[in-house]
DNA sequence: GCCTCTTTGTCAACGGTGTTGACAAACGGC
DNA sequence: GCCGTTTGTCAACACCGTTGACAAAGAGGC
């Protein structure tokens, strides 16, 4: 009963999936997607209680990109760090929408699939439901919390990137030696090589202090 | 020469620490930073590049009360696990602000302050200076992705906090069993127990995994 | 067929935001 | 005393999320 609905859920949600796709997560107004979608912008709050909830769905609409099936011959390690570095991937490729998806669990399809499928290999690294749940709560911290931080230059080139790291680098090098010295010595090392290969190295240093020094 | 200057950089952050001190990061606006220090809001933009400029700066005073000194009989471990739950504790007080701090290194004073007390401790623990550097980048990945991912919350009461954990472990609970098996074993153990001790379980895990089977 | 109820989209508006450009006040140097 | 420079003020621009009144359009009862 009542005027037929021109729009839905999925259908906004879609508009705002191309929107973002096609100009950036900055580009996700509510008159913005109304022109985009041909309607008015207060029509979208009959369908989503604020744009918050509407940023919430479109944003668990990136993570159906991450692939969590097992495959055959991977270590349990292995699938870990794999979908952790391709949740990151995901969280990169629209940093603001990463905001709302991290501040709370979604509970909605996608996050929903990526949690079982963590769960599902820590289980089959041996941990039961007491142990799971805190290294589960360990890695999404360190992947949610690297991307994070890292995407704010994600935007940028892979040029731009390096030339960015190499200005830090130089500023931590040119600081007094006398009230930072173990900055100046290690500024050669800092942000070198790529943000990926930081947090890979983080990722391993968990996954190892997660389960250390057994099989 | 010029007209004399009746605001300064100092000035203003002091006036904008007071306001979020009391209002909040989100009363942390031109116009009411303008208001409490009496002055028109577009005057900031004499010392400030930008609102985003002004709010690193304020980040960084905050940052202030993380005390890094050395204590004495303290492991280099200890000593790293203390200045990270600080700088966590300090990130969680400010969430809003947090967010630019950790966008890029601001290299202000106490940015710089911290990131040598760590580097130090590393080199206590026998950190190189090729191995601290990607042990600290780990180390803050870890530190203020976590307090993104706690920010939200961070301020409600401890009550509504454990409410809402407790929605969140039920929402798991319920879900269906086949397809989300595991997540529905361990749903009961999910964001249990308070964020401080998730933290503290996974930085002990990456601190572990940074130097493991070793003094 | 009509009348009513409910749903849904439109419209205009409110109060807020960051930011900019033109202008005036107030100094130091000549 | 003028001149250039700095600095604060003012008004305005272009946005933003959100809300309340209103109109369109179907469903159900008579």
């Amino acid at each position: 009963m009542g005027r037929p609905a021109a729009l839905s859920r999925k259908m906004i949600v879609e508009g705002a999936v191309a929107l973002v796709a096609e100009y950036g997560a900055d580009a996700l107004t509510a008159r913005r997607l109304g022109e985009a979608i041909g309607c008015d912008p207060s029509a979208l709050y009959r369908h989503f209680a604020d744009m918050s909830d509407l940023q919430r769905a479109v944003g668990d609409h990136f993570l159906g990109a991450v692939r969590v099936s097992a495959r055959s011959n991977e270590d349990w390690r292995a699938a870990l760090r794999r979908i952790c570095i391709a949740l990151r991937a995901v969280q990169l490729q629209q940093p603001r929408l990463a905001v709302l998806v991290r501040a709370a669990p979604t509970r909605l399809a996608n996050e929903l699939r990526i949690t079982e499928a963590l769960l599902r290999e820590l289980s089959r690294g041996g941990f039961d439901a007491a142990k799971a749940a805190p290294a589960y709560h360990a890695l999404v911290e360190l992947t949610v919390g690297s991307s994070a931080i890292d995407a704010g230059l994600a935007s940028e080139t892979w040029t731009v990137r390096r030339r960015i790291y190499r200005g830090w680098r130089l500023d931590y090098a040119a600081l007094d030696a006398v009230r930072f010295p173990h900055s100046v010595v290690v500024a050669p090392h800092l942000y070198a090589g790529t943000a990926d290969e930081r947090f890979e190295f983080a990722l391993d240093a968990m996954i190892a202090g997660l389960a250390p020094c057994s099989g």
